[in-house]
DNA sequence: TATTGTTATACTCTATAACTATA
DNA sequence: TATAGTTATAGAGTATAACAATA
């Protein structure tokens, strides 16, 4: 199972660099930018709790979406050591982008099973790992 | 979906991890050592196609697999180029090992899953990257 | 000249420890 | 004293180029 699943993850994420490079962001820096863009505010040890990242490692990307204005940063009052993140303009655009081409790059991935059969998948995998 | 693969592989190879680390070995090295076992005389060009992996990288592995007397290379008449893999018999007794403890994994990961949707779940996945 | 496999090495990804600032 | 996040760094995994030996 871990054989099969592995196989499936390294051709999604290969096509996903051959469709996305324009954007030199990877699955899991686009995986980022996505949260922040669908729950605004998020703090970075949710998104480490959400997606399985270390803190350290979370640091460089955050790092890397700021250097490329994609995201915005800012310390709330009520806990100074907190941070919360939203995406910038650019970000929300460049997010808006990527989404199209990663939903058209996921049903081209899946073009030998419908509908249905994607969606067990998607059900199947979520109770492998949840 | 590659974010699913993606979680579902992690766990499993985390378990992977616990349930074999006196063995020292991942979840790629089993499967090299299994490739091997069971076809014997394997080429490494073989085991790369097979496994997706790069001619150095997979030269590495062997290296260990070698060191820790699991496998057997030897140059064919044939084709003094070429080298051909088998497992030793200390190789052939780890795997039987292994693989005992693998599909107990195997079962658990999918404690969610009958039988049914399990052997379901595989065929989707080789779906998506065959 | 092409193929098989190896070596050396660089790059990316992931993990650990120590630190700053705030609670 | 505990928590949020950062920095520095080490280690594992993956990639590219150059090479030796054989076909």
């Amino acid at each position: 199972m871990g054989y099969n699943t592995r196989r499936a993850t390294l051709k999604i994420f290969d096509e996903f660099h051959q469709r996305t490079s324009a954007y030199a962001l990877n699955p899991v820096e686009f995986s980022v930018l996505s949260l922040i863009g669908h729950n605004a505010n998020v703090s970075p040890s949710q998104l480490c709790t959400e997606l399985s990242l270390l803190p350290p490692n979370l640091t460089k990307i955050l790092q890397k979406l700021s250097n490329k204005h994609l995201i915005q940063r800012y310390r709330p009052d009520s806990d100074k050591r907190a941070i919360y993140l939203k995406l910038s303009d650019t970000g929300k655009q460049k997010l808006e982008q990527l989404e199209v081409v990663v939903s058209k790059l996921e049903r081209d991935m899946a073009s030998k099973l419908t509908d249905k059969q994607l969606e067990l998948l998607m059900e199947l995998l979520q109770r492998i790992y949840s």
